[in-house]
DNA sequence: AGACGATTGTATGACGTCGTACAGTATGTG
DNA sequence: CACATACTGTACGACGTCATACAATCGTCT
């Protein structure tokens, strides 16, 4: 779990200071990156009732939505790497929410599928996430929301092309 | 260090697969957690020669522009809690480019100040940021990432909210 | 059929950050 | 002046992720 519990009025006086004294360097993309803590936060602040953090619950909802997948797959939906998934992986499994099935094609995979009881808690999580999305929405419209994916995805090819060198 | 080595084929068609088969939830603020990793990454690809990683540096440049600074501060101004700061402080304390000199009004802080080393080398950090950040720019205008500024902040404010419940 | 490279999932050790608890110090209140 | 409260930096244990190395398995090419 991460600062799920950090309410503290720093990051309060750092978000609202952030624009004014800072430094010349690293100004939207600090701000993306804080945004970014931000969500994480929210995120795990809602759902930690159902004691999952938002990668668990990730992986819940997309096999949920879904059905088997190979982990490998996951690991790149979630952006993680495999070995990480793993683990959280054998987490849910522990738990009785999702199950490892040998791939009939495959012997080196196995497909991470869904159990009743996980199916119901991916249900909650689902709602979790429309409740928080709606609250995110506030004062932001539907096109500044598109601009905002649009201007993000062009960030990203920047940003893939200069770890490219 | 981070994913600085990472640029595996697989990071490559999660940018681009993502938003195709994206499930319903996550849209956008998965997007955008996606692009603070890649910014991460390409922060610390570009930091690599240098040996520092992005935290590293950013408390570098700082202390650089705006003199000693108390942890408590430069936590903030991070974004990261005070213990986290203390390691980077101690390595980079180590190296010779900050030093710690006592407060002179309050003598449980310490005022972090630049070495004439760490000056030299957060010369270096700075031209870094330019080169990466004008390459980040590149097919973005100027007023677009105004937008990108504007609905990150507001995003926050959204967020700070739902986590205060 | 056999051999080679590519891929899947796992084990392992390392790193960065977190949250909590703590001692030292400051500040305000009686 | 004493006391309580708040704050600074540190020590400690924990968690999540990473990079690497590895065995098992696949696909392909001859």
């Amino acid at each position: 779990m991460h600062g799920v519990t950090e309410t503290s009025p720093t990051r309060m006086s750092s978000l609202t200071n952030n624009e004014l004294d800072a430094p010349p360097w690293l100004r939207v993309e600090s701000t993306l990156m804080a945004t970014a803590r931000l969500i994480r936060e929210a995120f795990d602040a809602r759902l930690k009732p159902l004691d999952l953090n938002l990668t668990q619950a990730s992986v819940l909802a997309y096999v949920a939505e879904f059905g088997a997948t190979p982990q490998t797959r996951l690991a790149e939906k979630m952006g993680t790497g495999r070995a990480a998934l793993g683990t959280v992986v054998d987490g849910l499994e522990q738990r009785g929410f999702i199950e490892r099935h040998p791939d009939p094609d495959d012997r080196r995979v196995w497909r991470i599928d869904i159990t009743d009881d996980g199916r119901e808690l991916a249900a909650r999580v689902v709602g979790v996430d429309e409740v928080l999305r709606g609250e995110l929405r506030h004062g932001i419209g539907r096109e500044e929301r598109q601009a905002l994916s649009w201007l993000l995805t062009r960030l990203q090819v920047n940003l893939q092309s200069a770890i490219n060198q």
